[in-house]
RNA sequence: CGGGACGUAGCGCAGUCUGGCAGCGCGUUUGACUGGGGGUCAAAAGGUCGCGAGUUCGAAUCUCGCCGUCCCGACCA
């Protein structure tokens, strides 16, 4: 290919709207075009690199036995009533009418799909175990699209699920997928990822992975032991706190006039935020109240929480709705809510601490020496405190370190949460009718490739691992117009064509550093300048995109060299 | 959904406060020179100033409404 004729013009300057690195290089390098918020054309440059990924994640699906299959886009609501997430998911499912104003949906996930396939194809534990997976569009009715192909509304995914007739032969899939994960993302270059625990959320399900790619524009917050040993999304992660009991002291209201947040009484009243208790009020998905109480150093976590309550909607509660249960908004007490109208979740921060500072229920009082198991009847205990960094870990007790990830992929085991609501079942051996097991695995593409990008670029662009670098070789011929520079880099492009190198050729006739800007940015690993300078002396320059080699070759050499080097890289052994 | 910023040529921006010919840099086209990190000179193409109303002799500029994009938060397999 000839950059001439590259569709995806290079830019000086990076659009505004480009904020992290990938986005930047997405843009200035040609590879993709904005078509709405959080909706992007890929261009031939991007296009290349995707689909080296999908090649990767179909030979290491093939490889644990997946069957791939491609299931619609556009799917009928009725599905997704069948499997009761219809009413549980929101605005992110963009549903529609077709023109015979049946509802319709646009997929954001395929698990009905999948499970209408299973119930019509499965019939038999002779069948079993066997996974289903495909390449394909979602769309997701994002809130708030961002950071290029981080987080965009339509994209690219690689989906598989997989069957089973016993929970054993589920998690041992599920072991080979996340085998296959690390594989996956050791391929395509990635090279901080690790797996982490992390809430099902709406898929559902007992246990799942993310597999997060560290990044410091990542979306999602990770806590980290030191040695590594435990790793957990923010949104499930505990910490080994401990707390010392005291002797319960007598309560004292205390008035507090017009001190109503967790720092203006701790201050009014002289005591570290330690010595506080936090009333958080929430509405769940029925719309009933929700008294959750930390201790004031700490935050809710409002995953956990929804986790422990079993909803899948938590909203701020307002005013009214904290009167209604006979609270005092800023002054709420544990002690006078009423049972009925509220849950009551209390963190171990609070119900394992000793005379904390409390809101008395009424305006400008609170009380002094609050202790949870003499001053309160009824409440369920559950950990729903947001771990911080520097928090001692579950596992080793050192102190928690906080990172950044992009989720690029996650696996989980669903159970029979879809299979039972659509009748997935097969026979066993007994000739008795049972639920398939599933478990699901999802890799984003479009998201993968932003990901590496953010990890692997410098200054002036991305550096491509060969494995999914959009161009094998970029050569440049300096001063083209020279008759000796084009047939010396005419033949070398020939030459490394014949030997089914993947290479881009810039004959342009250009100064060397506009030209040297655009091979940075298109990121070939490995680039090939021929100029007079070079053909002085008979050579051509090899250097790799990192900077790490320089080198100069008689042309055959370098041809040799570059097939060296490619075949090198491709070949992947595990 | 809450808060903030922005919208003028493909990209980056000035002009808006204080109404009066639509500008600059980069990129694109043509030619010459140049030749190892976005070069120089000359010429050229490229605009419903986000959209719609209104005020005015006159609106990119003032008023009202709408739309879009980005950032922070909420939300999110």
């Amino acid at each position: 290919m000839k950059l001439a004729q590259l569709v995806g013009q290079r830019l000086k300057e990076a659009p505004r709207e480009a904020g992290t690195p990938s986005h930047v290089y997405l843009l200035r390098g040609g590879y993709a075009r904005p078509v709405a918020a959080g909706i992007f054309t890929l261009l031939p440059l991007a296009r290349k690199v995707t689909a080296k990924i999908e090649a990767i994640i179909r030979r290491e699906m093939n490889r644990i036995g997946g069957q791939e299959v491609l299931m619609p886009v556009v799917l009928p609501e009725e599905l997704w009533h069948e499997s009761g997430r219809a009413s549980d998911v929101g605005a992110e499912l963009l549903r529609f009418r077709d023109r015979n104003d049946k509802p319709m949906v646009l997929a954001m996930t395929h698990e009905e799909a999948v499970c209408q396939i299973a119930r019509s194809e499965i019939f038999s534990y002779r069948q079993l175990p066997c996974m289903l997976y495909q390449i394909q569009r979602k769309y997701r009715d994002e809130a708030r699209p961002r950071a290029g192909l981080i987080r965009v509304r339509e994209f690219s995914m690689k989906d598989a699920y997989s069957f089973h007739a016993s929970q054993e032969d589920l998690e041992h899939y599920y072991q080979q997928a996340h085998q296959a994960y690390e594989r996956i993302f050791q391929r395509v270059g990635l090279t901080d990822v690790v797996s982490i625990q992390s809430d099902t959320g709406m898929m559902g399900g007992a246990v799942s992975h993310e597999f997060m790619a560290l990044a410091s524009c990542g979306e999602d917050t990770l806590l980290m032991s030191p040695d590594g040993s435990y790793r957990a999304n923010r949104e499930v992660a505990t910490a080994a706190h401990s707390f010392s009991r005291e002797e319960p002291l007598p309560l004292e209201k205390v008035h507090t006039p017009g001190k109503q947040t967790i720092e203006q009484v701790a201050e009014f009243l002289g005591a570290d935020k330690q010595r506080t208790g936090k009333a958080v009020f929430y509405l769940d998905a029925d719309k009933k109240l929700v008294y959750a109480m930390v201790r004031g150093d700490f935050e809710v976590n409002e995953s956990k929480l929804r986790k422990h309550l079993g909803t899948l909607r938590l909203e701020p509660a307002d005013e009214g709705a904290i009167r209604a249960a006979g609270a005092e908004p800023g002054y709420a007490s544990p002690m006078d809510i009423a049972q009925d109208k509220a849950r009551m979740v209390i963190d171990p921060s609070v119900a394992e601490s000793s005379n904390l500072i409390v809101g008395a229920n009424e305006p400008d009082y609170h009380y002094r020496n609050f202790n949870y198991s003499r001053d309160v009847k009824e409440a369920e205990i559950a950990d729903i405190a947001t771990v911080r960094p520097g928090d001692p870990c579950p596992v080793t007790g050192e102190p928690l370190l906080e990172k950044r990830g992009i989720e690029v992929g996650n696996i989980f085991q669903l159970g029979e949460k879809y299979s039972r609501p659509m009748q997935c079942t097969y026979l066993d051996e007994q000739g008795r009718e049972k639920f398939l097991l599933m478990g699901c695995y999802g890799i984003g593409v479009g998201r993968t490739m932003a990901a590496v990008m953010e990890q692997s670029h410098d200054d002036y662009g991305p550096v491509w691992p060969m494995s999914i670098a959009p161009f094998q070789v970029h050569l440049c011929a300096l001063n083209s117009r020279k008759p000796e520079v084009r047939e010396a880099a005419d033949r070398l492009y020939q030459q490394l064509q014949e030997a089914e190198v993947e290479v881009i050729y810039d004959d342009r006739n250009e100064k060397a550093g506009f030209m040297f800007s655009d091979a940075d940015l298109i990121g070939a690993p490995l680039r090939l300048v021929v100029s007079p300078k070079t053909l002085a002396q008979g050579q051509v320059e090899f250097k790799t995109r990192d900077g790490s080699e320089k080198a100069m070759f008689e042309q055959e050499q370098a041809v040799a060299e570059i097939c060296k080097r490619v075949e090198a890289a491709l070949n992947y052994s595990t």
